[in-house]
DNA sequence: AATATCCAGGATATGTAATGTCCTGGATAG
DNA sequence: CTATCCAGGACATTACATATCCTGGATATT
């Protein structure tokens, strides 16, 4: 039930790319920007290009750039383009097994249990969809003073 | 950013232990009515004895038995006695560290990432507060054939 | 064309937490 | 006193996230 590490990676990763202006920026740059294992970075940066929140430009000067304007980024897709879009609550079917299973007849109809576990997985994609980056920046952001700091510390 | 199955165990566990009658009901008789491990299923029930969900008895025909019916027993109830309370986002302050984290002020105030996943965590834990074991029984149950079974079985 | 740089992605460790097992001790009914 | 059952600590096992490495392909530069 915790979640991926990466995804913090990828938030302030995508966060950093903003600041740098547009410009391709390449992932051993991204990994020390915050001390991050560069090759692992590297991985989840993928999983980002793969969910189309990032291009990515092989070749010398290549890099990873943004696809689109952080106020088009909501958390849920940085958390799904990390973690997948498997449901927390996966049935193991335990009640046709076991004694209960063998005697009762075989359940019919949707579950109800997965129903309300889905509905409350809902409210929580729901409320990570309504948020967006670039209201995230905003409360974040302390002054033009820290753009500067990121944009050197991205060459 | 799976749930422990243990949660299904518990919620089955329970509904069980609800058609069981009200007296206490061994937990090699609950693993076994679902084929679980009966030592690993005991583990749980002691957390959710701890939680004060259920009761223990010890001694001959002793066992575990509800402490409150179904309807003031929600899901979170039970999410929260297996799982623990602890957040699903949880900071490494990545953004201390690295490049980044030496050059930059040390960040005052709130994280609004944190603020954020903690709000859609809020309103998953919410949805699962809204419903109780009652509601799941009555749209599982199928008739009084099926409290029979139950009952048989857990002997 | 040759070269240096950088991403893509598979194969493979390593670490950590969930899962599963075992054993000892304490409580209680008979 | 004894048989039964829970409490809980100490492991073993498994699954998964984390981390590393290496090969190949693309591209800008020369
Ligand atoms: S009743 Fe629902 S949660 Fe329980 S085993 Fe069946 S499908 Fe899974
Ligand atoms: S800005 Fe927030 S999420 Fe990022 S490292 Fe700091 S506390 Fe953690």
């Amino acid at each position: 039930m915790r979640m991926a590490k990466g995804v913090e990676w990828a938030l302030h990763t995508l966060l950093n790319l903003d600041m740098a202006g547009g410009g391709p920026v390449g992932s051993s740059q991204l990994a020390q920007a915050h001390g991050l294992p560069a090759p692992y970075l590297n991985k989840q940066l993928q999983q980002l290009s793969r969910a189309g929140l990032l291009a990515s430009t092989p070749g010398p000067r290549g890099g990873f750039s943004l696809t689109r304007p952080l106020d088009a980024i909501t958390l849920l897709d940085v958390v799904q383009a990390i973690e997948g879009d498997a449901d927390m609550f996966q049935c193991t079917e335990i009640r046709c097994c076991g004694r209960i299973g063998e005697l009762s007849p075989r359940p019919t109809g949707p579950c109800p249990v997965k129903n309300a576990m889905s509905r409350a997985e809902a409210s929580w994609r729901e409320a990570l969809a309504a948020q967006t980056l670039a209201e995230i920046k905003a409360e974040l952001d302390t002054g033009p003073v820290v753009g500067e700091i990121i944009r050197a510390a991205l060459r």
